[in-house]
DNA sequence: GTATGTGCAAAACGTTTGCAAGTTC
DNA sequence: GAACTTGCAAACGTTTTGCACATAC
């Protein structure tokens, strides 16, 4: 059996969040929600809608979006651009802020975070004259898998 | 009388680059790159078919997109998302590398480098095991002038 | 019962592509 | 003249929207 994820604390959350503005609890939205919740990974509206086919159950692409877009507005979720035509999505409860490291290769989403950077850039946006609202760091690279003078180093190590 | 400003530094740049991959020279090529030279700023594909637009002439969609595409393969140009649903681009021959802080409010992209920051970036790329490419951070806020407290202050010191 | 949400299909958006005609080297 | 480039319109993939019907409160 799947151990269950807890995740009730994060749709009380959202449920406080929905009625303070006036959202009405549907099946969709707590379907959702709860995957959302239990996924800790980057993940599209795609994902979202794959997720429920899946499952043998179905739901309208239009409804996936707006429903991202409500969590977005109850800010319940971040939203990242990769530049890979598409958007990702975390949920952020019980997500501390972080920046992330991209392989080019295997597309990976790797996270990190890092005090000294944060104080930089707030630094910077105060030196600005700047009232931060929001910042991204995104590092492209190659992963110790991907890197090809790993794999020669390896191969030689080998030979 | 406008004055004209000198691109032919980087334009021969363009057209050595151009020969070394077998692309050919066309007005339309030419027009594009000259205007993306003497653009000091961030522009859209969009801004490069207004500008001929402005000017009496005309170049088709496909045409402007695909410059863009082959000056960016000629490492001449670099593409940002802002999240605004387009992108954004700037020719890199005489800019060092340089990251973005954009104002919510009045959509003004500004630009800083910071040498702590770079080095940080690197460090963390390391630590991380990856090979670094690419590296893009955006800070988003308020500037000086679109922030809601400088405002009110502001007319505080008038009332 | 009224306000809101859902699903569908159509539209919108920025961007890319297939192809015939035109250009470069 | 062979290879490449252009412009057009059509196609693309992602996201949004109008609208009739269904649901929540």
């Amino acid at each position: 059996m799947v151990p269950a994820i807890d995740v009730s604390a994060e749709m009380n959350l959202l449920r406080r969040r929905m009625v303070e503005r006036g959202f009405k609890s549907t099946p969709q939205r707590d379907e959702i929600a709860r995957w959302v919740f239990t996924t800790h990974d980057h993940f599209t509206v795609d994902d979202i809608i794959n997720n429920f086919r899946n499952r043998g159950k179905k739901i309208s692409t239009a409804t996936a979006y707006r429903v991202v877009q409500m969590m977005l507005e109850l800010n319940l979720l971040e939203e990242h651009d990769f530049g890979r035509g598409t958007k990702y999505y975390e949920h952020t409860p019980g997500h501390e802020h972080h920046d992330h490291i991209i392989c080019n290769d295997c597309g990976q989403i790797f996270e990190f975070a890092n005090q000294q950077m944060e104080k930089l850039k707030d630094e910077i946006a105060r030196q600005m004259g700047f009232a931060m609202t929001k910042h991204t760091l995104s590092i492209y690279g190659n992963c110790t898998r991907c890197t090809p003078e790993e794999k020669n180093a390896r191969r030689n190590h080998r030979a």
